[in-house]
DNA sequence: GCATCTCTTTCCACATCGGAAAGGGAGAAC
DNA sequence: GTTCTCCCTTTCCGATGTGGAAAGAGATGC
């Protein structure tokens, strides 16, 4: 019945996305302190999200330091949309009771 | 930062409270039939829905067979519609760049 | 009694998760 | 040009969550 992406679902990946639906591209760090979460356990739900095709990875040796810049793919974008709609379905049942 | 309840956010539960939110009480094989999960997988979930105080859980021992109710408490309706509110949330995020 | 229906609980194997710590890789400092 | 530092990655680990199968339990119906 779900059309709920299990990829997409999970907490930090789903405000991962929203984040990363909200600009072209997200500093890894800035990430990290909106999300709350350390280094390596960002480190791993980006990898999930970008075997999944979700998110692109850009590495920057920009000026001085080496940074490293996500954003959605279009599936990301696409798969995200529709998990919102997903959701929005969900709660639209809800609501119809109040 | 988020307020996305994990009693809440798992899949086959949120779906259950939305299915739950949208009537007063729903049978259980109805809820197990909706959700497309087993018995035990179905009993599980409400069993910690219970006990997070959002499902009232009522047993009919009505005409000939047996037959259990489901319905959120007043908990679970704050609850959930507070989840719904924080899943908006994320998706205006997303939907503000578009 | 005995079977039947309707859940509930237990058992188990497996996936996921986060934290700590070790591991790179690329410049910067000296 | 070796060492240091920054910025992630990866590995290791224990804890938790999940679903399926099967056994269990409680209330009828025969």
């Amino acid at each position: 019945m779900s059309s709920l992406d299990p990829v997409i679902h999970a907490p930090v990946r789903l405000q991962a996305c929203a984040i990363l639906s909200s600009a072209d591209e997200v500093e890894f760090a800035l990430l990290r302190d909106a999300l709350e979460v350390s280094d390596s356990v960002l480190s791993k739900h980006l990898k999930q999200l970008e075997e999944a095709g979700f998110v692109k990875v850009r590495k920057a040796a920009a000026n001085g330091r080496q940074r490293t810049w996500l954003s959605l793919t279009a599936a990301g974008s696409k798969a995200f949309a529709a998990h919102v709609r997903a959701l929005q379905a969900l709660a639209s049942t809800a609501l119809a009771a109040e």
